[in-house]
RNA sequence: GGCGCUUUCGUCUAGUGGCUAGGACACAUGCCUCUCACGCAUGGAACACGGGUUCGAUUCCCGUAGGCGCUACCA
């Protein structure tokens, strides 16, 4: 067999915003690509105006320009196999359904989807195929004279694929190895409705991906069972010899319980499960995202790459280069991946640490600003520098750093009972007085002259430290006491002993 | 119900016909220390069950049970 050139695609139906099982499906086809120098195509599925949302297709791209997935080819990148939305290539899908119909390997049915609603209810387990398709009313059953008669005084139709019944068709996976079902349990699929003359998912999906040179088709477990109707449309089209390779992902879970991971999981356990947030257009509800709840999309590809997949070494922290050139489908796990935030939460904070402290403070400034304060780029990388290990979120960095920049406005009750002691108030006045005095008001020379005036006075060094330390952050938190004292100035310091004393005297 | 997929610590997973079954998250303890964190160290914790095959099965085979998915004129 000839070596192909990778062609893949990720091709959602824009029926709402993008779910994370969906995000790192289209991650794994986005590394499979580019490791084989091949393209990766961005193709809307809308064959179902019903479900049609508006602004989804939008919320996708825009997803994916966030966490820094790139399209090759597709809606909104171009190409020379367009239009890339399904709704745009009606009259493609109308040419192959007349070959199919031509060739006897589908036929017409007139069977409303009340009848069949009917029939379902009638008949235990009724499925339109081999067994009960005779008795129905369509163009296999009826006589040629009456089924012109039908269409041409309007009555809507469906195509149906005819399935032959008693074969094994398998199908070659390459996460799951090969995989072998009997025709017999498969229905006669809808792959075209007249009366909005779209196909349905089945045969556009056959058709665009052969015609688009699609090699390997990597997508969620859930299509599993329809694989082998796909197998029967490549060759009922005389297209096996060119059919994509299958490779059938497993599915995300809930991180406690059963089932598959849902939107109600995050509201629940206070994490996001779609990439950015989404506003409902019909309902108003807001969904939350990862972005806007300050995950970095190094983080979120990281940590979504090892749901299901693993090198098979101990590594974890890898870039997108790096699980590029180490992505392998055939590694993937067979079993489903449980959505384990709390490992999510991790990656977050080591790629905090990771990122430099001027990035982190660019990231930081608004959040600063939002509080009202005004500062300088050279300060607050100082701050982070000393404050971004503490952290799992960007914006948790106000909480731990507020001091910085607020004077205490009341003095936590807890760390003044067990730290403000009879002495602390003449102690911190003496220490006031010291630091006032200082010429050099760097942190080593803070450092040096405290330490010495401690020893000389016979001081404890927890007693005045922890004083000191409610008297500037109000509460027994923080880094090094000279390094918040450096940096908030002599003038600032000086004061907040004085008030300290005053409140708390 | 039918069909298919699947099963290693609580979670994500590595791995093997003979290993003290490895790593990470989470958890616990300790160290560090002027506090809170970070960090570091240590610890507990798994081969679903029952039959085979075999000198020996977590690993191979068959069942059982659990989990997941599909079973639409949705994708």
């Amino acid at each position: 067999m000839t070596e192909r050139k990778v062609r893949v695609r990720f091709a959602p139906s824009p029926t709402g915003p993008l779910h994370i099982g969906g995000v790192r499906t289209a991650l794994y086809n986005y590394l499979f690509a580019k490791q084989h120098g091949g393209d990766l195509i961005f193709r809307i599925e809308d064959t179902d105006s019903n479900r049609f949302v508006e602004g989804a297709e939008e919320y996708i791209l825009e997803s994916f320009r966030w966490l820094g997935i790139k399209f090759d080819e597709g809606v909104t990148f171009g190409g020379n196999c367009g239009p890339y939305r399904q709704s745009e290539r009606r009259d493609i899908y109308k040419k192959y359904v007349k070959v199919l119909l031509d060739s006897g390997k589908a036929y017409i049915a007139f069977d409303t989807p009340e009848e069949l609603e009917r029939k379902r209810a009638e008949v235990d387990n009724f499925q339109y195929d081999a067994s009960t398709r005779m008795s129905m009313r369509n163009s296999l059953a009826l006589s040629s004279e009456e089924v012109n008669n039908l269409i041409e005084s309007g009555h809507q139709y469906v195509v149906r694929f005819l399935v032959q019944p008693g074969e094994k068709i398998v199908v070659n996976d390459i996460i799951r190895g090969v995989v072998t079902i009997d025709s017999s349990i498969l229905d006669d699929k809808v792959l075209y409705k007249s009366a909005d003359e779209l196909p349905t998912y089945h045969l556009a999906n056959i058709v665009d991906d052969h015609l688009m040179n699609i090699s390997h088709v990597i997508r969620g477990e859930e299509w599993l069972p329809s694989a082998p109707l796909h197998v029967l449309l490549y060759r009922a089209f005389g297209w096996e010899d060119t059919m994509p390779q299958f490779a059938h992902l497993s599915l995300l879970l809930k991180p406690e319980g059963n089932g598959k991971l849902s939107k109600r999981d995050g509201d629940r356990l206070g994490f996001p499960v779609f990439p950015l947030e989404w506003h409902d257009p019909k309902s108003g509800a807001v969904s939350s995202g990862f972005r806007e709840s300050d995950y970095l999309p190094e983080a979120v590809i990281n940590f979504l790459a090892l749901l299901g997949w693993n090198p098979g070494d101990d590594v974890e922290m890898m870039s997108m280069d790096d699980l590029i050139s180490k992505f392998d489908l055939s590694k993937c796990s067979k079993a489903g991946a449980r959505f384990d935030y709390k490992k999510m939460i991790w990656f977050n904070h080591e790629y905090i640490l990771r990122k430099s402290d001027k990035e982190i403070a660019e990231l930081f400034m608004p959040v600063v600003e939002g509080h009202g304060v005004k500062t300088d780029m050279c300060k607050l990388e100082k701050i982070v520098s000393l404050m971004k290990g503490r952290v799992n979120f960007v914006h948790e960095l106000w909480d731990a750093c507020s001091f910085y920049f607020i004077a205490p406005a009341e003095y936590d009750e807890k760390t003044v009972k067990k730290r403000w002691k009879e002495n602390s108030a003449r102690q911190m006045g003496e220490l006031a007085e010291l630091l006032d005095g200082l010429e050099d008001f760097s942190i080593e020379n803070q450092e040096r002259v405290v330490h010495e005036w401690i020893e000389q006075k016979g001081y404890g060094m927890g007693e005045i430290m922890n004083a000191f330390r409610l008297a500037l952050v109000g509460e027994g938190k923080g880094p090094q006491m000279f390094d918040i004292s450096g940096l908030i100035g002599k003038k600032e310091t000086v004061e907040r002993l004085q008030r300290a004393i005053n409140v708390l005297a």
